[in-house]
DNA sequence: ATTTTTGAACTGACCAGTCAGTTCAAAAAC
DNA sequence: GTTTTTGAACTGACTGGTCAGTTCAAAAAT
């Protein structure tokens, strides 16, 4: 029988399963608060209760109320491109057009903010202020969402594709924003719509058939 | 004598010209701290510093912290929609089409954004929250912004000028959206473009002349 | 003469962050 | 294989400070 072989590395892991689960739980409790009451509304000791867990430990996963927020940040806007990069990946693995991609990263937008619709109104809330702690963190990690939808934007003219007459940066935002808004006011004022719904009528505006010609 | 008087009806006027300045300098400093910090995070002590108004003026002039912050609101809201409302007329006035009101309404929250950047970062911050205070004063405050764009993409369709394939709240709401998110990149990120530079990108947006078509 | 503003003092609630102490599963010693 | 030790993880009472809102007498403005 062996013996399993005595050194186990893993103690040294500072990230142990326990840790994990309970920043996790610490994340899920502040993303709803936050998102509802905003992050100086919201206290340590309503997150900490919410996550079933004392005060303390809080400050002992976090080094402080700001950096947990950070942290939160830096989380969901990392699963969120990833979401967006799959989504034109996938569309590009089929052969689609750029088109075609940016109507998937649209999808892929909506589906995101529907499962996680408190991550995003926090995100919104919070991207546009001024002189906060967390300020850099978050223009790095609006400059990662941007870029994937840039990027795309960007292949799309070089094929010929798209009109060159296009400002990336600025139709990049602009896309990014009428995905934001638009499921944002899906969730809080239009929730007997379906995710189709919304994506069709933003498909339809991406495709520039607004104006004009019915069938 | 028992001088019933000519009941003197401006005893009653809460809003005398005094109290109308005062009130514009506490809006105007609260608009800018909100903004910046939030509600929770802005202390009426730092709202009558900035106003150079002593604290016990501000609870002279409102009932509370909220009322301010809802009364702002009000104020702020109105000078938007009538001035997205005054282009829609003035486009009609020169029996330009549809699609050219939405263009002139895109311009005109371009200009409100650029003139209150501060009051529509606010806006924007605290729209998709739920469960505070002043919920459904802002319900009603984005009514009215979207009213006004639903109006015009109705006569639109109506006029068959517009798809009959287009899901007007949806629209509307995307178009706000997209306004108002591309608008406050630019205040925040972008500024070295010009108003023009964002009315173009997202002009061709609205025309539909992103994907093909080069002259 | 009446309305509006001032400013400073006060209250009571609330809150971020700290720290001395507890828990317990795994490692080491026996 | 039983006992002891270790230390990472967690706990929650406590502290020092802050803030919304109140009060009011006196001053200024109209």
């Amino acid at each position: 029988m062996t013996a399993p072989g005595p050194v186990r590395i893993d103690v040294m892991d500072s990230s142990s399963t326990r840790r994990r689960a309970t920043r996790a739980k610490l994340y899920e409790a502040a993303v709803t608060l936050i998102a509802e009451q905003g992050f100086s509304a919201t206290t340590v000791d309503e997150i900490a209760e919410r996550a079933g867990v004392a005060k303390g430990t809080v400050y002992y996963n976090f080094k402080s109320k700001t950096e947990l927020f950070e942290e939160l940040l830096r989380f969901g806007v990392g699963l969120l491109t990833a979401s967006l990069q799959e989504a034109a990946d996938h569309a590009a693995e089929r052969g689609g057009t750029k088109v075609e991609a940016l109507d998937e990263m649209i999808r892929a937008g909506l589906v995101f903010i529907n499962r996680y619709p408190a991550f995003t109104q926090l995100y919104v809330a919070e991207l546009w202020r001024t002189n906060r702690a967390w300020q850099s963190t978050l223009m790095v990690v609006r400059q990662q969402v941007v870029a994937v939808v840039e990027t795309v934007l960007r292949d799309g003219v070089e094929a010929g594709e798209l009109s060159e007459e296009i400002d990336i940066p600025l139709t990049a935002a602009a896309l990014v924003g009428m995905v934001l808004v638009a499921a944002l006011d899906w969730q809080a004022f239009q929730r007997e719509r379906s995710l189709d719904d919304v994506h069709g009528a933003l498909s339809l505006l991406l495709h520039g058939r607004v104006s004009g010609r019915r069938d």
